[in-house]
DNA sequence: CCATATAGTAAGCAACGCTTATTATATGGA
DNA sequence: TCCATATAATAAGCGTTGCTTACTATATGG
């Protein structure tokens, strides 16, 4: 009988959630949750998209996104723009101040990644983020 | 630069998100979410042990664990027993639905898993494990 | 015996994500 | 052209997780 809480299905979350925690700690000058900042990475990817395409991505439903450009939009990172072929949608823009922001970003996530992998070789690194691309993949709902 | 949607930190909290959602479509019978399954797991694991030592474990707070263990308790699956050395605190143990109910998440995760871990070796299983351990690990608050 | 520490909970907050419903606008037939 | 249907975004409201702060009751050590 397999321990069921050393599984990796919780090993994952446990992960996530120490990641969370370690991330949302050392990025108290942006004070972006990383769901923000994650909404904000995709936007930087893919300006001029629009919300529904965004959400599709990040595999929200399309409230979710709203809500988290809400805040974005407030923190003036990002601004919806008016569709010129679509009235009733909006093309999501970065604000000036977004760049500093993704900075923030790397900068936190960096230190945090770095305690979190530490012992990691480089092939090890690649190794999980490829299988949790796949992992990724595999559990998409597209 | 590298792409920051498709780093680790991301890449984890992505399949994250897709494994609860997953798990949580899948276990209907039980209706357990995530965070109660892995703390009915730890009692499992640990039948007899205080509060505060299973939130050690869990590395949440106390009243966050406090809050699982009341609706695990109001489910019938998990019972707080008076510590007969201490009357600050409780031992915690399994009711007896809680069998049935952990062989239900052994169900959910593994249909979950099989979804996540298509096209993965043995091998390229045992080294996320392996790596997820050594992340939670370097991300412990102990 | 008292100061301090510990176990557990209450109250209240914020984020995330959802379902359902609504409004406004597009779009594809008849 | 007009109408039925679909789509983009949002509103309202809910549950879960997790937190901080503060409290009560009990242990424990000097």
């Amino acid at each position: 009988m397999p321990r069921l809480e050393e599984s990796i299905g919780f090993l994952l979350t446990d992960a996530s959630r120490l990641m969370r925690r370690s991330f949302e700690q050392r990025i108290t000058g942006s004070s972006l949750t990383l769901a923000q900042a994650r909404a904000l990475a995709h936007v930087a990817r893919n300006e001029g998209c629009r919300q529904v395409e965004l959400a599709d991505q990040l595999e929200v439903k399309p409230i979710t996104l709203a809500r988290l450009l809400d805040q974005l939009e407030q923190a003036e990172l990002v601004e919806r723009r008016p569709d010129p072929d679509d009235r009733r949608a909006y093309r999501l823009y970065l604000r000036p101040q977004a760049d500093q922001a993704l900075d923030d970003i790397r900068t936190a996530g960096g230190a945090m990644l770095a305690v979190a992998l530490q012992g990691f070789s480089e092939a090890e690194e690649d190794a999980l983020a490829s299988a949790l691309r796949k992992m990724r993949s595999n559990l998409s709902s597209r």
